[in-house]
DNA sequence: GGAATGAGCGCC
DNA sequence: AAAGGGCGCTCATTCC
């Protein structure tokens, strides 16, 4: 039986439409018994097309549908699109991030999951691939149910752990999941209870550590002694293991699997997500009891009251009624206010579900990707490890240094806010609506631009090119530029100081399609740059331990020592052999040509056109976007993008070779080591929107460069910390930005650890191209110096300390 | 009154 | 017609 979304109007038979007869040409070719069509919505209207608002009719059809496949009795059902989905199982995922899943109606008929869109069917990529899943879903062997309610074993007392034990120490790998209350770091973070499983198509049962058993030392030393012996898998796992330090003292050593980083790995346009994932093996909904749990949980706290009838956890309660707004961190307390039975069973289910779906993507992902399963062994395996120390020490905040910097914006803040009462008692200058409406209607501009949702556009670029025509302009500009820094970065950032005096960002490893890492909650990775006085105090809230001194160590032009080393361009490589000025020696190697001068001629202004062309020419830069920037004429940018190419013939080749294999592919591929590499599929490239389509090729170009320039970092990581550990160093990783890493150390330690760091930070091989790590030191992040290379730390200060005195004196 | 979206903008 | 890749956060607004 095939289940589409809904019928064509006055269609004469279902699956007529063109997507509907191309599912029909598929299942004829494929399926050789008889075939019973229907759509998940049928008995009322649907609502606009692909609207929200069907999600109701869909959940009305439901039984009609059910009575039908009572009729059909069908041997597997496809369910094409979301939408059927919905209608049969009651669940919406998301369509990529269960790509060849099913799931069960009643009387254990499996469901398979097919995508459906029209307009992505005319992409050739995607129709493939669509054409693809379609086949499977007809041809795969039925798959047996799986139980879906494994038994799970509440452990309380030492007895239930010795229990446990003994069934969970047949097995060298487990899966381990915790459910948790409060921010993670915080001084009321909590381990509500902790669920261990074994790697074992197997094995069924789970055990689950209640609070009880998790405070019992005996019991706990059982948990313990699994975890720092066994092999650990989970999703998102280095969240549990901060959990499994900070709360209970475990440290996990040996992390074996992550289902979301192998899955997004895997399928880069998945969400990694377990309720999700869980669709991949048949184990879908089981997140929904307690899902329902949780809302019941939050809208009590929503009362503003205390829960008298369910959970009399008034802690958890009271913080989450606080938390409730705004903003919404409630989620963090909400597990604490659900009863335990449904969080040990909900707990139960997923470290099940964990198993389960581990042990599938390990299979899936060696048999058709084995090149990201290395990438997961030798590059994000190892980084977990590392990541989650980073976020488990934090970072040093100066409280008052944030305090002092939000009141000096405030000073400027309250000035232009007294100014803009002229535009209305009520104007709001953080509207772009009602901005819009006082240049456009009050002050009578002209509208340049649109936004996207087709009003007029007030972004910086428009009111950039307006300034010095009327004060209004130049105002709402800065303030725009102090709100942000205020709520951002100076008493937005306030609100991330936890009780240790620290912050503690989250490093999502699988935050970006790039192999970048990324950092949220807060984003450490754009903080304001300190060449300004305000970016300056920004990064001067960061600051080193007390008696401490923060490194920073950068890898000096990476993206283009990339680039020069995967085009195998000669000229490229021969500047940076020669360790000359890369973006002068460009300006040098062109200057005959663009401006008609020796190379002894060329300065800063030559210097600097060839710098925003060699990093516009990493990211597919237009001509027009280049002379933007430069504001020059088109005709000049193109003349110096073309004679960079002209010189650097190998790049130019790269760059042409890249777009020829996006084209033919429809991706492109990250390089590593060892025959690891990642897949980003580009699948836009295929389709008729221009626009996206210049977007991935742009991507394509970019990727790898960006992707392979952001692994050194992350493999050089671990190798630091080992390298701490190996050698008792008083030193700690507190923050990285993509190419950098920031030290927190002992004043003795400075000089090894710049020496150590740098040499394992150059190790990695780029094609030849010698890898320089730049290094800075300080006690405040923005008010770090430069130590030259092979200088000494001690010497360094020495020297900072004649300039201070010279600048003083003059 | 929360969730989702859009505009805008900070970093590499 | 737009016009550079990759992110996350904040505020306003809209939707439900």
């Amino acid at each position: 039986m095939v289940v589409g979304e809904t019928p064509i109007k006055g269609a004469a038979r279902p699956f007529a439409s063109p997507t509907g007869a191309h599912v029909r040409g598929l299942v004829e070719k494929y399926w050789q018994g008889p075939v019973a069509y229907d759509y998940a919505i049928k008995c009322s209207a649907p609502g606009k097309a692909k609207s929200k608002d069907a999600a109701k009719p869909i959940k009305e059809c439901r039984p009609f549908l059910t009575s039908v496949i009572d009729t059909v009795q069908p041997m597997r059902v496809l369910a094409v699109g979301s939408w059927a989905i919905l209608g049969l199982l009651g669940r919406s995922p998301d369509m990529d991030s269960i790509r060849r899943g099913y799931g069960w109606i009643r009387g254990g008929v499996p469901v398979f999951y097919v995508e459906d869109s029209l307009k992505a069917l005319q992409n050739k990529f995607i129709r493939k691939r669509y054409e693809e899943d379609v086949k499977w879903a007809l041809t795969v062997a039925a798959p047996t149910p799986s139980h879906l309610d494994g038994i799970v074993h509440v452990v309380d007392t030492v007895d239930d752990a010795e229990a446990a034990y003994e069934r969970i120490n047949e097995y060298d790998e487990i899966v381990f999941d915790v459910e948790t209350a409060g921010i993670p770091h915080g001084e009321d973070f909590t381990v509500l209870c902790a669920g261990v499983a074994v790697m074992d198509t197997l094995e069924s049962d789970a055990w689950v550590w209640s609070e009880q058993g998790l405070r019992e030392p005996a019991a706990r030393a059982i948990l313990r002694r699994l975890l720092e012996t066994k092999l650990v898998a989970g999703s998102n796992i280095k969240y549990d293991a901060i959990a499994a330090e900070q709360c209970l003292g475990i440290d996990i050593k040996r992390v074996s699997l992550d289902t979301q980083i192998v899955h997004k790995l895997a399928e880069p346009t998945s969400m990694g997500r377990l309720d999700y994932a869980s669709e991949l093996v048949g184990m879908g909904g089981s997140k929904e009891e307690a899902q329902i749990a949780l809302k019941k949980a939050i809208a009590h706290t929503r009362l503003k009251k205390e829960r008298p009838g369910n959970k009399p956890h008034s802690h958890w309660c009271s913080q989450a009624i606080r938390a409730g707004a705004p903003g919404g961190t409630a989620m963090n307390y909400a597990y604490g206010l659900i009863p335990d039975n449904v969080l040990w069973r909900y707990n139960g289910r997923d470290v099940l579900a964990s198993a389960t779906v581990a042990l599938h993507l390990r299979e899936r992902t060696e048999r058709t990707a084995p090149h990201e399963m290395k990438l997961w062994d030798s590059l994000m395996r190892p980084a977990i490890r590392s990541f989650k120390r980073i976020e488990r020490v934090g970072i040093q905040a100066d409280r008052q240094g944030f305090e002092s910097f939000s009141a000096s914006l405030h000073i400027g803040l309250d000035e232009l806010r007294e100014g803009f009462k002229t535009y209305g008692k009520d104007f709001n200058p953080n509207s772009p609506d009602q901005v819009a409406k006082v240049l456009f209607k009050d002050l009578g501009f002209k509208p340049s631009e649109m936004t996207a949702g087709g009003k007029p556009s007030t972004d910086k670029s428009v009111l950039e090119h307006m300034r010095g025509l009327h004060p209004f302009v130049d105002q709402i500009l800065e303030f725009r530029r102090l709100e942000k820094l205020d709520g951002t970065y100076a008493a937005g950032m306030i609100e991330h100081i936890l009780s240790d005096g620290r912050i503690h960002p989250t490093f999502r490893l699988d935050g970006t399609e790039t192999m970048r890492i990324s950092s949220e909650n807060p984003n450490g990775q754009n903080i304001p740059r300190a060449e300004t006085r305000e970016g300056k105090m920004a990064r001067d809230g960061f600051i080193a331990s007390p008696g401490r001194i923060l490194v920073e160590l950068d890898q000096s032009q990476i993206e283009l020592r990339v680039a020069a080393g995967m085009s195998g361009d000669p000229e490229m490589i021969a500047i940076y052999k020669s360790n000359l000025d890369y973006h002068l020696r460009t300006a040098q190697l062109i200057s005959k040509v663009v401006w008609n001068k020796t190379e002894d001629a060329v300065g800063e202004f030559e210097r600097s056109y060839s710098k925003t062309v060699n990093f516009g020419l990493l990211y597919g830069k237009t001509d027009y976007g280049l002379s933007q920037q430069l504001g020059c004429s088109v005709q000049e940018a193109a003349a110096v993008r073309q004679a960079i190419l002209g010189r650097f013939k190998k790049l130019a080749a790269m760059i042409k070779r890249m777009l020829y294999n996006v084209r033919s592919t429809g991706h492109v591929e990250i390089p590593w080591f060892d025959g690891a590499h990642h897949v980003r599929p580009l699948l836009e490239v295929g389709g008729h929107d221009d626009y996206k389509k210049q977007n991935a090729e742009n991507s394509s170009i970019n990727t790898p460069i960006q992707g392979r320039a952001a692994m050194y970092t992350v493999a050089a990581i671990p190798k630091i910390h080992d390298w701490i550990d190996d050698n008792c160093v008083p030193a700690e990783i507190v923050n990285t930005v993509h190419d950098s890493i920031i030290l927190d150390v002992e004043p003795e330690a400075v000089d090894e650890v710049i020496e150590n760091s740098t040499r394992i930070m150059t190790s990695f091989d780029c094609w030849g191209v010698p890898l320089v790590v730049d290094a800075k030191a300080g006690d405040r992040w923005g008010s770090l110096r430069k130590i030259k290379h092979g200088e000494r730390f001690a010497d360094a200060q020495v020297r900072w300390a004649a300039e201070a005195l010279r600048a003083s004196s003059l």
